[in-house]
DNA sequence: ACGCCTTGATTATACGCTTAATCATATCAA
DNA sequence: TTGATATGATTAAGCGTATAATCAAGGCGT
């Protein structure tokens, strides 16, 4: 059996120099090809350069190019949440999913931040997570709570990242991928209308983040003569008895509820004055279920597209990371409407 | 709306050290106390330090220390296959689990090597010579099909890295997490026979690897007089109608499926002559499915720990990277054995 | 008074890489 | 022949931290 080296010498760049008979500078400018470079290479000696590194197995070491400011072709991701989730028919998983075709596609490769979550309570960019950023060019913030100051503050470090999710905290240009759920739910209106519903009602969280409040603009936009559009907001819990029976007094034919508890929530309530969805009542799903959830299909509702999501969050963040002094890109991706059996012609 | 500052001035050390009037390595000896501490700081100066990083803001640079330290902080992770399986019940997904976890315990990031699967055909770990894995600490491969002599070749390197999954290839001394087959299939056999079962055939692939070589000791181990034990290798596809005819002639009550694929076979040959299982015939499965399957639950198999084996995976690999001197950790965990309803007494 | 130990702090260097500032030639137009 | 320009490579200065090697000063036993 042949004896294991025991010093593991990590081969460095040097060693990779004195072997093709070059300075350090020339094996960066190899390894690490800009486009504006300030160092040339010749042919031959970029030749000898590969050899060497091929014999000695070189890779650079990414948290001394992290220091030293160079490009590493790593993409952080930081979910707020645990990054594999147990449960795979998590919301988020597709998500993942598109952001490794992305990264595949574009040559990078992905550094998970697992370490941040070292601390109790909710994950937190700061103060261990932001410079573990450091060692990725970029990050992709991915999850639910990101905390507007965390955003802000992340922002003002100047290291470039995207959110999944609109984000738009003040005083600070942040670059995201968001579903477009201004025109999905305005469809959803449009739709309705077209079976003849005249009296739509709007069921949403009481907490208001940006999707949020983009669904209920989608909803009102649809605003037209004839029409009567109203909007409540309110939690799950507190759809009892009592709300459904004034929703149908007001004369409401269809419910679009925010998120995918409040859509259950009002079914169950239906159920147990003897009703059904959606004889008694429409109801419209403006969300997916945050993890799996046995009957997801038969619902009429709005699907996101989240593995494009992810793969494009990619795509923009190599993009803002090769020009940083490029303004944000703010990009907004259609959402479907998936037909399901609780909605019905009125 | 604010500019972006192009220029991003953290808070360093020496900032620190300016306010407090203290020198850096002050300031380092507060923020990282470690024991065998070679720098002392007086009570006085310790508070003074701490008040300027309070008012400062100061967080240490995570890859400044790194760099100083020698350490990244990073474990790679490689598959041979798409790291996110688009199926979530997929076979590997629950070791990624595990991984997570053991990263997160022990504060190390997670890299994974997405960016290796840009060429055609199946994952290498050496791309184009230049070999990804240098960036992190250590690596863990996990997957179907290491090739040996990649395996020998990262070894030869030097580079630490934990399998999970049995390997061991020729002069390389790898270390590796594995599911104990060996003891569970004879626990198997051990319970056959209780239940009254004499002759068990053990039907296996044609592969013959590591683990499919353990299951096949495992089944072997409990012969005792009495017991009649028969082990027969061939592609599921070849388990046909005269195939079960020959078994059941043979007198055999149970059969002993290496791979969740011959199981399926095999029962649908007894199907196929309206027979069932386990009347019929009893059968025991030694794996779990690769990708998801309606009906795992129903079948009588053993289940590898596999969470648990990523995690361990991930605190081996920690072992080895700080102490590489030692002889590689090969460990090796207990399998369970799920009811299910394919066996019966006899 | 002297050496010796302890405590508290500083200096200097290393970690491995990027890159601006230079420098040395070769090429070439006039 | 002479600058001017292009090409190819080197030097050296960081990046922010950890730590070994030093050093200064005070206390203390003898």
């Amino acid at each position: 059996m042949t004896t294991r080296q025991s010093r593991i010498k990590r081969v460095t760049q040097s060693d990779v120099a004195a072997m093709a008979g070059v300075s350090t500078a020339v094996v960066s400018a190899v390894t690490s090809s800009k486009p504006g470079k300030t160092i040339r290479v010749g042919k031959d000696a970029e030749k000898r350069v590969r050899a060497a590194m091929e014999t000695l197995g070189y890779a650079p070491n990414v948290v001394a190019q992290s220091l030293a400011g160079g490009k590493r072709n790593i993409i952080g991701v930081f979910t707020y949440e645990a990054i594999f989730p147990s449960d795979s028919e998590n919301f988020f998983y597709p998500f993942l999913l598109g952001i490794e075709r992305g990264a595949m596609t574009l040559g990078q490769d992905l550094l998970l931040f697992t370490s941040s979550s070292l601390e109790q309570g909710p994950r937190s960019i700061f103060p261990n997570g932001a410079n573990r950023m450091g060692v990725a060019d970029g990050a992709i913030l991915l999850g639910e709570e990101p905390d507007k100051r965390e955003l802000k503050q992340l922002y003002d470090t100047g290291f470039p990242f995207v959110t999944i999710g609109r984000r738009d905290p003040e005083d600070a240009d942040v670059n995201w991928v968001a579903a477009d759920y201004v025109t999905a739910v305005a469809d959803v209106v449009k739709r309705c209308t077209e079976l003849g519903h005249r009296k739509l009602k709007f069921v949403g969280a009481t907490n208001v983040r940006e999707q949020n409040a983009d669904r209920e603009t989608g909803f009102l936009q649809q605003q037209e003569s004839g029409l009567e559009l109203s909007v409540e907001r309110l939690a799950a819990e507190e759809i009892d008895a009592n709300w459904l029976t004034r929703c149908l007094n007001d004369g409401n034919t269809v419910v679009l509820t925010e998120t995918f508890k409040h859509a259950v929530a009002l079914e169950r309530q239906v159920l147990a004055r003897h009703g059904t969805v959606p004889e008694t009542i429409s109801i419209v799903a403006l969300a997916a279920p945050l993890s799996r959830s046995a009957d997801v299909e038969r619902w009429t509702r709005i699907s996101v597209p989240r593995e494009e999501m992810g793969e494009l969050a990619v795509r923009n963040l190599i993009a803002q990371i090769s020009s940083p002094d490029n303004a944000a890109i703010k990009a907004t991706l259609p959402c479907g409407l998936v037909p399901g059996s609780t909605l019905k012609n009125n």
